[in-house]
DNA sequence: TACACTATGCTGCACAATGCAGTAATGTCA
DNA sequence: TGACATTACTGCATTGTGCAGCATAGTGTA
């Protein structure tokens, strides 16, 4: 066991991105393990992603280090954990505040799929794109079904619907031009006798000239 | 140590989205390890950004697998090790090609901050919008000079120009939609009187209206 | 009423991936 | 000649994922 001085020199270790995620869900109100990993799934999916798994095990590091409080509740054999923000997990979160943001990243296997479709057919390279399409079209109508259910007053906590509006503002923004950079790529792919040794064709000439001066070849 | 027979069974065993990039990656020439972790991070990051680390993994994998064969290189008193696509791995790639692609995952953390902007200030909620507009600025720029190069023929592999271009597309427009939001964010959070408890003023209200419909307030 | 099926509510384990520190030789400029 | 960047990696601790497993509670149905 160390001393208290030893620990708070030590508090920082171990608190990730998703700790602080999971620290200011709890800031909201006490949930139970079970009802974090759903809300973290459907609330922060899109600004930030993690497994089931994490969601399980932030909540016991964050008790770990004094930032938050837990315990067992009974409904008849069966028991649950429930967790709650102490003091000390507010005032970390304040600081977090005040750190560097993290470089967004952005991993999209259909891209890298495109960037080495010359060695696979105009079908899979099709295939692709409409696999893409599908994820794609699933959240984006899941998103603008949220924003109607919120105009019904659905939102679970209506004091922070300015802040889930704007933030749904940039997932729709994301989604639209995926799918219409999708429908582009069809087009131009449907142009091609093939995938591969195309090079720099006149087409290919006209979008990297656009794309050298900041234009973007996709028509609205 | 297997048979044959059993080891070919385990063939897909290990095989990483990243594992099929490298691979693909060795069919194009074969590269030493500096090589490919420089190539790829420079080619794929936008698509598949994956650790400098890993990229150094990956090919030894490969050729554990029998995807790839190695052989070190002497430079004076310096080695490095060279990778070479097999057959085998060539044939792997192919069947790649023909499973489904992953769905995408975007994190960005300036998102969750605007999220839980109601437990800091204002000023934190500008910063994070400011480093996110830093790192997007740094991407957009990098890939409109490496569409400029292209036009001067300096594409390192000239037959594969209709593939890269058509990638830079996608990235140039996300780039240009998310530089977009975070001018509109700006704006809208500049007539936030505070970040707590607005809910669903007139003007959130006019937004969500405008999502539920699937239309976006971006001008443009 | 028995049965299947879904939702709740987790944990353990193997493995994928990252970040950082460390090592060592070569090239470059002042 | 010394400092510093680039080339060329490896080892290790830690973060994060996916899957399997386990047990209870509720719901529909034959």
């Amino acid at each position: 066991m160390l001393h208290n001085a030893v620990m708070s020199n030590l508090m920082a270790q171990g608190m990730t991105t998703s700790s602080y995620a999971v620290l200011a869900l709890l800031d909201l109100k006490p949930w139970t393990g079970y009802e974090l990993t759903q809300q973290a799934q459907r609330s922060l999916r899109y600004a930030w992603p993690k497994s089931e798994r994490l969601l399980y095990s932030e909540p016991k590091k964050l008790v770990e280090l004094g930032y938050a409080k837990t315990h067992k509740e009974l409904s008849g054999n069966r028991s649950r954990n429930v967790y709650e923000i102490t003091p000390e997990g507010r005032e970390a979160l304040a600081k977090w505040t005040s750190t560097r943001t993290q470089p967004p990243r952005i991993e999209v296997e259909a891209l890298l799929r495109l960037l080495f479709a010359d060695h696979g057919s105009s079908e899979d390279l099709f295939r692709s794109l409409d696999e893409l399409e599908e994820d794609i079209n699933e959240h984006h109508q899941a998103i603008v079904e949220l924003m109607a259910s919120y105009l019904g007053g659905g939102h679970p906590f209506p004091q922070r619907t300015h802040l889930s509006v704007l933030f749904a503002t940039f997932q729709i923004d994301i989604f639209k031009t995926i799918e219409r950079w999708i429908e582009f790529a069809r087009d131009e792919i449907a142009e091609w006798p093939t995938t591969q040794d195309l090079g720099m064709t006149p087409r290919t000439e006209t979008i990297t000239r656009l794309l050298a001066n900041d234009q973007t070849p996709l028509n609205k």
